[in-house]
DNA sequence: TTCCGGTTGGTATA
DNA sequence: TATACCAACCGGAA
């Protein structure tokens, strides 16, 4: 490849080409992991080859095709003001990037994604390639097939779907929902999402967004209960890796919207971090202010006595701000809410079932068939801006 | 209609 | 570190 430039076929963005995969299921996304993975097999072998210039652009079709949009376009500002993050751009260094990952074969062998430590932010426990594949620098095939030979080469490995090769099928997963659900990004219109009346309260939301919860686990990394389309719209705009099919499949999982519906089970925004980060580290790093809190309070600094916020320079209200809900109140509030809003679901579901029509609310109509017009265009826009 | 299994909870207990 | 329990969800298979 030294002469050349080295270019992936188009279609090895995802494993499988999702057109295939909701044919073989009957016209309708699989729901759930495990249905997909048993409909799509093995993924093909990434094929490879070799241009001189950059090849042209394939058929595509209605669409037109739009130059690549600036950095103003996109939405940034003076980006020589902005902090430059620590990922160089372009397929040699996610290539470098994906080499230096694999060669540690016993931890990609070993790789357990709900066991790693989400804390982890000088030594992430991932390989971090994600934003390499949201911008096609590095190709999913070729990175899948990379991790198939470490498995080749060790006698033990973990599987599916919390294993290294799970998490790219996990990707495509939610690229073939996305692709099957007409309105995927949005609550009204989207057969899939369970609907919730979601709290809109501004204040509540400007306040996670900004990092402004009195939550210090919260402040550092923005997770909370809120109307998730506010949520994925945030980190559509700040996430290095954002891509549309996995972000807004990942709103829709933690919102038990769709895909996961244990509703019961909510986040403690204390006892969480603790459980990976007890001396909270990870909250010292990004919320400096925080830094000589005890560790006894660091998680929730509100409790501590006056003295300590003294000893720590970092008085509650002053300093940092001291929670904007009560967990425990805003956490039931949530769960009844979220049970309400789930047998009303139920009781929806049953009066159409009723119906000899194909009006229930499971089954895809004839027209709905594959992915809607708006579908594809989404698609498109995100593959030519990624 | 029934049953099973589900990447990522919290708490109490040994 | 591992397990039972909490209360009970859903999709999909049988």
């Amino acid at each position: 490849m030294a002469s050349g430039i080295e270019v992936f076929t188009p279609v090895s963005h995802t494993l499988f080409d999702p057109a295939d995969i909701i044919n073989k299921n009957g016209g309708r996304p699989p729901l759930t992991y495990q249905s997909f993975i048993a409909i799509a097999g093995e993924p093909p072998a990434p094929i490879f080859e070799e241009y001189s210039e950059l090849p042209p652009v394939g058929d595509t079709g209605e669409y037109e095709l739009l130059p690549v949009p600036t950095v103003e376009e996109l939405g940034y500002g003076d980006i020589s003001q902005e902090e430059i993050p620590p990922f160089r751009g372009g397929e040699t260094e996610a290539l470098r990037r994906m080499k230096a990952s694999l060669q540690d074969k016993e931890w990609v062998a070993k790789f357990e994604k709900p066991k790693g430590d989400p804390s982890g932010f000088l030594k992430p426990a991932t390989t971090v390639l994600s934003p390499y594949l949201k911008f096609g620098c590095l190709s999913s095939r070729y990175f899948y097939h990379c991790i198939q030979d470490v498995y080749r080469s060790v006698r033990n490995y973990t599987k599916p779907p919390v294993s290294l090769s799970g998490q790219l099928l996990w990707r495509d997963f939610f690229y073939k929902v996305f692709f099957g659900t007409p309105n995927f990004d949005q609550i009204k219109g989207n057969k899939i999402c369970k609907q919730i009346p979601w709290s809109e309260n501004e204040e509540l939301f400007v306040a996670w967004r900004d990092g402004r919860t009195g939550y210090p686990w919260i402040d550092a990394i923005m997770i909370q209960f809120i109307h998730w389309e506010k949520g994925r719209d945030v980190f559509e705009r700040l996430l290095i890796d954002s891509d549309w099919a996995i972000n807004n499949g990942n709103w829709l999982w933690l919102s038990c919207s769709s895909f996961f519906y244990q509703y019961h089970r909510i986040y403690s925004p204390i006892t969480f971090g603790k459980k990976y980060d007890p001396n909270g580290n990870y909250i010292r790093h990004f919320i400096p202010v925080l830094k000589d809190m005890s560790r006894e309070y660091i998680y929730e600094p509100w409790t501590a006595p006056l003295s300590i916020h003294k000893k720590a320079k970092c008085i509650i209200c002053k300093d940092y701000p001291k929670p904007v809900v009560d967990h425990d109140t805003a956490s039931k509030e949530c769960r009844k809410r979220m049970g309400e809003a789930y047998a009303s679901n139920r009781l929806d579901s049953n009066s159409s079932k009723g119906k000899p029509s194909n009006l229930s609310r499971r089954k895809w109509s004839h027209g709905d068939h594959g992915a809607s017009n708006s579908s594809i265009a989404k698609l498109l826009r995100t593959s030519r801006s990624e």
